[in-house]
DNA sequence: ATCTATAGAAACGGCCCGTTTCGATTGATG
DNA sequence: CATCAATCGAAACGGGCCGTTTCTATAGAT
């Protein structure tokens, strides 16, 4: 037992096992470089300083940053992708309005645009996301299947592309950086999603 | 003259003003390792070597990566945003397969994964992004001005809103690696965007 | 003829890469 | 209880790119 703090004090081996305490400090330690000085800024060297770990630790555990990068992003937990509010139109506002509340409010935003950019330069990344979305689309879909059992929303409707369209709203929206919505400016955009754009 | 050939032979000043051969060079050489390795592989030094450039010369006229990344993107030509077809769905249908086409047949499409990457870093080349889109859906609702005036569209639909809709769908699809539709899943996906997912 | 801004080459200190070496730690094994 | 094995953090390696500076050569503008 020493003076120092947790913080200060040195982390080591705890036998032939994967230590925890490392673990965790060097996952925050990415999502906070990643939050306050974004991707440019993040670097294996850098998590291994700001989490007193040994470069051949991180090296150990995640072969490369793009596989980091998705470690931090599923320890993000996210909201509910399958409001179900009794209406497709509420439904899909919610969704929506979770979604940039989750990524603006929080660390989800910021870490999330870092995984889409490495993804552009690692091909294994690029598939572990469009996996990822794949599976997410599968579960929101629910809300469709829901409607269209209620009569709401039309058997040619494909619960997994509808859900596909309105989440890439949402990644142009982060992508751009423009997440600042209004309720009514995001209820605008649920109408044209929810109705077409033809006249009825 | 020298026995090289123009590619090796070497530029030099045209006295005191941008010489057009070392940009184009650049520009280039830019594009095509872009093309070739990707954005990984894409640095002023890298860029300098294949076009056989000082690095000076690079940072004299583009600051930095992120403006010359869009400088190449603007070179790239590209396909009619809003054509006219007369009906508002073959009118989307012919923008998305000419998007999809000229991101997948030609350079277009790795270069401006590498530009929205890049963007995820750089805060000016975001608002530079943005901006860019921007104008696109300004142009692009011509579409919709049409089939408004044609009937063929509801009043409330707003062009530009529609327009960010459609193409964040192409986004997404080009960000996962997914541009490989067939007319007729794409034809699906149109009339998902143009009918909404109301049974009407 | 002189001035001036350009061109490419080379080298600088600094940072990060991914790997290797090292001594220390501690659970598992016999 | 002694040994083994895998982990830990620290430090250092050669290599590459960063952005800048210094250099010589070039050729239009004055």
């Amino acid at each position: 037992m020493t003076g120092k703090t947790a913080a200060e004090a040195r982390r080591t081996s705890i036998g032939a096992q994967r230590n925890p305490a490392s673990q965790d400090a060097i996952l925050q330690a990415a999502e906070e470089i990643l939050v306050e000085n974004g991707l440019g800024s993040f670097s294996i060297e850098a998590v291994a300083r700001r989490a007193h770990a040994g470069k051949p630790t991180i090296y150990r555990w995640w072969p490369n940053r793009a596989i980091l990068l998705l470690d931090v992003y599923h320890r993000q937990k996210y909201v509910d992708i399958a409001p179900d509010t009794g209406t497709i139109e509420t439904d899909i506002f919610q969704l929506l309005s979770g979604l940039f509340e989750f990524w603006s409010a929080g660390h989800g935003g910021a870490v999330f645009r870092s995984v889409i950019a490495e993804a552009q330069t690692d091909p294994a990344a690029c598939k572990a996301v469009a996996a990822y979305m794949a599976d997410r689309y599968r579960q929101g879909g629910e809300i469709f299947r829901r409607a269209k059992a209620r009569g709401d929303v039309a058997d040619w409707v494909v619960p997994e592309l509808a859900m596909e369209i309105i989440t890439s709203f949402a990644w142009k929206r982060l992508l751009t950086d423009r997440l600042d919505m209004t309720p009514e400016e995001l209820r605008l955009v649920v109408r044209h999603l929810v109705h077409g754009f033809e006249v009825t």
